[in-house]
DNA sequence: ACGACAATGTAGACGCTGTCAACAACTAAT
DNA sequence: ATTAGTTGTTGACAGCGTCTACATTGTCGT
């Protein structure tokens, strides 16, 4: 336990994904590099590979679990609001899932992040089609108490989930800096709210 | 004229910036390399030093020269309406970009692409602003025919801006292969109308 | 017409990266 | 205890962006 060093390091693994997640949130996902991290772990340049295939696994890894905490503060938003009206449930699901995005702009960038998705491992696909799907649901259970009847549910969705998905792109994403600064203005919880109030109406509701 | 290699090229940074949007558009922006273009064009390696003080600027111009066009295209879209009404002028706006954006997914991912954003130069921000301008004005006009009057103009540009731009993300994106692959039923003009009718309704107008 | 000077292209180097193969150290199972 | 498998090390390789020194070409004032 007092060793200073020893050949072998623990779990590596883990430790990369944690410092990983580290240097993204500090740094930005540009300035990852597998020998970085091997460099800060006090590991040899190579031995990250022993434990990813490549880079492009370790992003993978990385945005699995990502995409696995965005999808749990969506459903814990709705899951908070103690009800079972589906407005109020999808209502907060996109305060939730916008709020987890500002609150983690470099991981949120990293998600969508091009290299990320291009080669994406198998888990990680399903990772997000898990995502997707529960975005549909609470979509489709709107639907059915009566938003938006004759909108193919595909679209309804599609639009649901641009709103809060869109609205992160262009608050996060230095592309459109001056929208960030325009908002700078408004209390985040109630821009939020105005926002997705427009998408999915819960006035008078709750 | 005759010479088969000279060595002056011309204009060499017209050709290099034509081959840049060629390699992005056939094999994406993470194919693009400066030695590669150099190649391509049959110039020395560090040729291109010499018109871009890096690849960023390369990125920044050609970034500049794509919002240009996808702000064109926008524009253009309100202008073939013929109309004057703000609704249906913005509607035609969402339409015209997410359209554009669909038939040119390599570019707009480009455009997107956070490498291209995070040191770009002045004068991309200001095309970039140029464009966000553009679609606040015609956001503005809709409220002041009375489109959620109450709602901040910036939230509501927001708003507006969010359904296309998130759409085309994802939908090009691999992020959500899923969506993409929901939605190749439907007729894409059509789907495009309904996405759009969602947040600029123009039913029954005209 | 000519000579200075800027613009443009070349050649080589540097340090960085991801990835691979050969080897070493440690662990665990037989 | 030997063996096999896991994990980390080391050195190499090619490719990248960028810099510097140098070569070539065009331009412009005289």
């Amino acid at each position: 336990m007092e060793q200073e060093r020893q050949y072998h390091h623990g779990n590596l693994a883990d430790d990369i994904l944690a410092r990983a997640a580290e240097i993204i949130a500090e740094e930005g996902i540009e300035a990852l590099t597998l020998r970085g991290i091997a460099r800060d772990l006090g590991v040899s340049h190579g031995a990250p590979n022993r434990h990813f295939r490549n880079k492009a696994a370790l992003l993978s890894a990385l945005a699995r679990e990502g995409w696995k905490e965005v999808r749990e503060a969506t459903l814990g938003a709705a899951e908070e609001t103690g009800s079972d009206d589906p407005y109020v449930r999808l209502n907060a699901m996109g305060r939730g899932f916008l709020g987890w995005s500002l609150a983690h702009p470099a991981l949120f960038r990293a998600l969508t992040h091009p290299d990320v998705a291009r080669f994406g491992e198998d888990d990680l696909n399903k990772a997000t089609e898990d995502f997707q799907q529960t975005i549909k649901d609470a979509v489709a259970a709107t639907q059915a108490a009566g938003r938006h009847p004759d909108v193919p549910l595909d679209i309804l969705s599609l639009y649901t989930n641009a709103v809060p998905f869109g609205a992160a792109m262009a608050m996060i994403n230095p592309v459109a800096a001056t929208t960030a600064d325009n908002l700078k203005g408004h209390d985040l919880e109630i821009m939020i709210a105005k926002l997705i109030e427009l998408v999915v109406p819960i006035a008078g509701r709750r």
